[in-house]
RNA sequence: GUCCCCAUCGUCUAGAGGCCUAGGACAUCGCCCUUUCACGGCGACAACAGGGGUUCGAAUCCCCUUGGGGACGCCA
């Protein structure tokens, strides 16, 4: 049979770093079998699906290059399918109809609550033959079976035995007539074959009811492998504080979709002691038996390390791509001098993120008006005034303005004024860079370009005199 | 509360009964390199939740306890 999996998110907000994991993993295990790849939106909750959603993970995907073989499917096109295999269960007194109100089940829940039982609708309307209340409109149930244990033989837990006793009619119409999600999720997966759902454990409890609806419904099973959740920083459940944000988070702040890719290929899974990972190494190593049970934290700091690592290994010019947009998002004009491939290419081993290179890039590009307070006062002082002052000479005449040129100058004045260079590049730096940190100041120097740095210099000099006075 | 699941360094993990004095990576802390910040190199710190079994032998198997997570919607 051929491998068939899905990622089938609800667009009823961003996609995050959860959500992204699974389709991964899906993605993954379709890709190593040679399988499809089937995206479905989930999207029957009219009331809080939105476009935006639909488009932001539809973009997500696309980031992180998460291809797809059939879709998007969108449920919500296809209700006349889920209206017949309703209408098949209510003709096979496989479901039923159900006219309890809101308050009623409220009710009903309270009451098991204070008993100290699980809330189950207790299947009140499951045999009901007389005449419908009135002004009700009913939802339709799926008729649960009463004995028996349901087995789930998943491909990462194991064995999970659940009694149907444990379960109840769950709703699979609405009152309006709308199918409910455990329904949907079963045709669909039926009517789209897919061989293996493959999803978060907080689908493991819906499993058994899934289940015995395929069953009723005389389908075939899927495999079921459920990978463990990921919790935020708090070793919650992801939050809006811990974590769960938007992948497009990411994108903005300058991260890698290879680097967000290989941090969550291993959360929940590795391959004895590799750390990185290229996309085909996934594909080729991926598989579920080693997939872990239990729930991962999700750990920024790695990531950076992630990112790091694959800003530093990349291609000057495609970072030089990303860098470039990140600046114009900031405002920053890179039109003019210098290259952006020789910023990127001297800035790539000193961040973790683009949205750093930038924030340490910008004096490359445009003049800035303040000293960071620290180091202005540090090395814009009278012994900083003596070597601006000195080097503003010897940059002045150099007439090939390059970076081993620049060093020449900077060490003939170390041995002319015994100075150590730990004295001489400061000044320079935080008067042409404004902060104190910068790539090497030869490099910095030729890069920012003669005119600049002597205009920077004669700025920086006559900021110190106007505080000396 | 009820049901389900899980349990190795702070974090991600290796570990399929002897190869474990428990390995790697991130983080942290030292040292080296160095004109700053980084990169890099070397090193240190640091874990089998607890208790019972099974076995010649248990991080690995079983049971209990504890802890954590998930589910219990006319959400998905």
């Amino acid at each position: 049979m051929e491998v068939k999996t899905r990622f089938a998110p609800s667009p009823t907000g961003y996609l995050h770093i959860g959500g992204v994991r699974t389709a991964l993993f899906s993605w993954l295990y379709a890709r190593h079998h040679q399988g499809k790849f089937v995206l479905r939106i989930e999207d029957t909750d009219r009331e809080r699906s939105t476009q935006e959603s639909v488009d932001a993970i539809l973009q997500g995907m696309q980031w992180l290059g998460l291809d797809y073989d059939e879709g998007p499917y969108y449920q919500t096109q296809r209700f006349d399918r889920y209206q017949e295999v309703i209408q098949q269960l209510l003709d096979n007194n496989l479901a039923y109809r159900c006219y309890c109100s809101k308050e009623e089940l409220d009710a009903m829940r309270q009451e098991q609550q204070k008993n100290k039982q699980k809330p189950r609708y207790d299947g009140r309307y499951r045999e009901f033959k007389g005449t419908a209340p009135k002004g009700v409109d009913p939802v339709i149930r799926f008729k649960n079976p009463l004995e028996g244990k349901v087995v789930i033989d998943d491909l990462v837990l194991g064995e999970i035995i659940i009694d149907n006793k444990e379960l109840d009619d769950l709703i699979i119409a609405r009152s309006d007539g709308t199918p409910t999600y455990n329904l949907t999720v079963v045709v669909d997966d039926m009517d789209m074959q897919i061989s293996h759902v493959i999803r978060g454990g907080d689908h493991v409890n819906n499993t058994p009811r899934q289940i015995n609806m395929i069953r009723a419904l005389g389908g075939s099973l899927p495999a079921y492998a459920h990978v463990p959740m990921i919790l935020g920083g708090d070793g919650k459940r992801m939050s809006k504080r811990h974590g769960a944000v938007s992948v497009s988070v990411y994108e903005e702040q300058g991260y890698l979709p290879q680097a967000l890719l290989n941090y969550l290929v291993r959360l929940g899974w590795a391959h004895g002691d590799q750390e990185i990972f290229t996309i085909d190494d996934m594909i080729q190593l991926f598989s579920l038996e080693h997939v872990n049970k239990a729930a991962a934290t999700f750990d920024l700091d790695k990531l950076q390390w992630l990112n790091q690592h694959y800003i530093k290994s990349a291609d000057n010019a495609d970072l030089a791509q990303l860098f470039k947009q990140a600046l114009s998002k900031h405002g920053i004009s890179a039109a003019s001098e210098p290259q952006v491939e020789k910023v990127v290419a001297v800035q790539k081993e000193r961040v973790k993120t683009i949205e750093e290179m930038v924030q340490g890039s910008a004096y490359f590009f445009s003049d800035f008006e303040i000293y960071e307070e620290k180091p202005a006062k540090k090395f814009l002082n009278a012994n900083g005034l003596t070597v601006l002052q000195a080097m503003r000479e010897k940059f002045a005449v150099i007439s090939d303005w390059n970076a081993e040129n620049i060093h020449t100058e900077i060490q003939q004045y170390a041995e002319q004024s015994g100075l150590k260079l730990g004295k001489i590049a400061p000044p320079i730096r935080v008067a042409v860079c404004g902060s104190a940190n910068s790539p090497s100041i030869d490099v910095t120097l030729e890069l920012v370009g003669k005119n600049r740095v002597i205009e920077r210099i004669d700025k920086a000099i006559s900021h110190i005199q106007s505080q000396v006075e």
